[in-house]
Formats: C-alpha cells, sequence, structure tokens
DNA sequence: TAGCACATGTAATAAGTTACATGATTTT
DNA sequence: AAAATCATGTAACTTATTACATGTGCTA
C-alpha cells in the first residue's frame, strides 16, 4: 500500500485517487488508509505535515527518500500469485442442480454488466489521454486500462460462446 | 460453499475435490471447510454419520433435501459483483517509479505463468473429456474450464503487446 | 437551513489463511 | 523405521469491510 504516496496527499484524497484510477484493479477502505498512514509514518517510509492553512484541515502525507527506495524495492520482487474466487463460476460449475434457465440468466447478467465496463474503460482511455496527455506514467496507465479491456473483450466473447450453447441445448428458458 | 454437497464426502475428500477441479476459481482452506460443515449440519443442509466400516474412520456428509433447495435458490440469485485485486497491475501503474526493466520483468514472468497454467487448462480439458465423457454436468465444467482458457489467452496477448510497447519505448534492460 | 462534500478516525465484525495438534494407516 | 497420505479439527493471526462518531464549510 504504501505506494500511493508518489504525490503527497491525504488520507481523503488517496481514497478519492483510487476510485478515479485504480478502481479496476485496487481499492482500499479508510479503515485500511489511516492505519497504514499511521504505521508507515512510524517507519520513516513518510512523514506528516498538519496543515491548517487551506480551507480546511488536513494531514499531507509526503513520502520519504526511506520510502521512495521501498518503493522501488516493491516494484522488482515478484507478485506473488493470488487465487482469484470466482462465484459466477462457481454456480455454473453446478449448473446441472440448477432450474432450468437460470444459469443463462446469470450468463446473460454478467455479459451485460461486462458490457457497460467496457464502455467505461474506453471512455476512461479517451479522457485520460486528453487530461494527462504529456504525463511521464501515462504509458504505465495505459497498460492497465489495456489489460482491462482485454481481459473484458476476451470474456463477453466467452459470455456470447456459453449462451449460444446454452441455447443449443435447449437450457435457456426464452418466451 | 454449501454447494458442495452434490456427492456425499468428507471434509478431507472434498478439499481434495476442489483441488482437482474448482482450483482455478474456487478454494477454501481445512480452517474454513469443517466449521462450515459443523454450521450446515445445524442448519439442516447437510447430514453426518460416521463411517467406521471403511478403511479408516471418516466422517461422511450428505446434502438433505433442504440443503438442495437452499442450493438451487443460491443458483438463481445473481453473483455480487467483487472487487478483485490485481498485485501486478498495481505496479504497472506506478512503473515510472520502477528501476528500468523492472516492470518488464514483472510482465515476461506474467507471461510465463499464464502460458504454464494454459497448458493445464488446455491438459485437463482433455483429461476430464475422457474421464467424464457421460457425466450430466461435463457441459459446465466445459464451460468453467473455457472461460480460464479464454481469459489466459487474452492475458497472454496482453503480455505480449506490453512487451513490445515495453521494447519500443527502450524500457526493457535487455542484453 | 438542510444536505452534501471534505476530512479523520475507531470499533465491531467478517472472512480467510496458517500453523499446529493429533493419530491411524500405508508405502518406501 | 521413516515418510507420506488420510483424516479431523482448533487457535492465532491477518486482512479487509462496514458502520459509526465527529466536525467543518460550502451550496442549493
Amino acid at each position: 500500500m504504501g505506494l500511493l504516496s508518489l504525490g503527497p496527499m491525504s488520507g481523503y484524497e488517496m481514497r478519492q485517487m483510487m476510485e478515479q484510477s485504480t478502481t479496476n484493479f485496487w481499492t482500499e477502505s479508510y479503515g485500511q488508509i489511516y492505519p497504514a498512514l499511521k504505521s508507515m509514518v512510524k517507519d520513516g517510509l513518510v512523514t506528516v505535515e498538519e496543515q491548517t492553512g487551506g480551507v480546511r484541515a488536513k494531514k499531507v502525507y509526503k513520502i520519504t527518500p526511506l520510502g521512495e527506495r521501498r518503493l522501488r524495492r516493491w516494484l522488482q520482487v515478484g507478485a506473488k500469485p493470488q487465487a482469484y474466487r470466482n462465484e459466477l463460476l462457481l454456480k455454473i460449475f453446478f449448473g446441472d442442480q440448477a432450474e432450468r434457465g437460470a444459469i443463462a440468466a446469470q450468463v446473460v447478467a454478467k455479459r451485460e454488466q461486462l458490457g457497460e465496463a467496457l464502455q467505461k474503460y474506453e471512455a476512461k482511455v479517451i479522457w485520460m489521454e486528453t487530461a494527462f496527455a504529456r504525463h511521464p506514467a501515462m504509458p504505465y496507465w495505459k497498460m492497465t486500462a489495456r489489460f482491462g479491456i482485454a481481459e473484458t473483450k476476451a470474456l463477453i466473447a466467452w459470455c456470447d460462446e456459453t449462451l449460444a450453447e446454452l441455447e443449443k441445448r435447449g437450457l435457456v428458458s426464452r418466451v
């Protein structure tokens, strides 16, 4: 988590930024952020400064050189594979036990959700490209966005394929 | 979780089965399984039977009609979207701060891991098709397997694309 | 003046993993 | 005789979310 201290900002702002930028692959709640910041201050990775001059008092956190080193080190170690869970697949796995049409309905719902997500991704890429055109981290941000787009497109294709298969088997309760 | 009670089996066997079949989208540890079984017995969703006749004493759990109803109901309600976290993407997002070549190395590692996963998936599909050819749930199992394959292929393509992009920008520390 | 956005935090709870404890049986 | 596998379980710990408490300042 410590890594979010790239630009100086408050805990609240961190949350806002995450909502805007990393939503699709990372989020943290306040219950995580504030204690984490505290412990990082204790470890000397970041410093705090009470900002009373602005509109409203807030604590601005800033990364220290030690924190920067720690961040670079973290960027070098490989991400350990995290077991991810997919409730949809679990339901499909037991699809045999389901009532007729239930699984197809699940896939349709997923397909819709993916379609919306794809639109959002694509809109965000365009917005990013205009708003931060010359930001040095831009190429990296685009890579993460493309990841989301590629994955989503693949899953949409899978949904369509799966629905066709279900239909072929007469497992869709249609009108 | 209750859903794993499709065929009667022990907690240990459940874990084994999960390792074999649902590994790529669902796993539970014993620390989850045993308490869950206990609570399901209490709720009347499953029954236990101490099996002493076999090689070794074990407790065989079996689903009740109530449990079956509950399972069918669960298969109907939509899966709530779960926020997933991707450490790799998080690292790429901060790639600007990384040492030259670090991000490329991450992507290369991911690519390798995905390649292996893809081979495993494909081998498993073939094995499943021969071992359980006529199992009624087979079409569903195949759908989940195809999901994994589709996703993995898409991500491999993304890795290659991303590596090409990094190379173009001279961000790969190659020999 | 009501409500929303800003802002920080804590406590309760939920969810899940890891490690350990225990012991039988089978394989090497 | 040792090691692996079968088998069940618990305790400690980690991780994360949710809900609550508190208060300011701006805007409709």
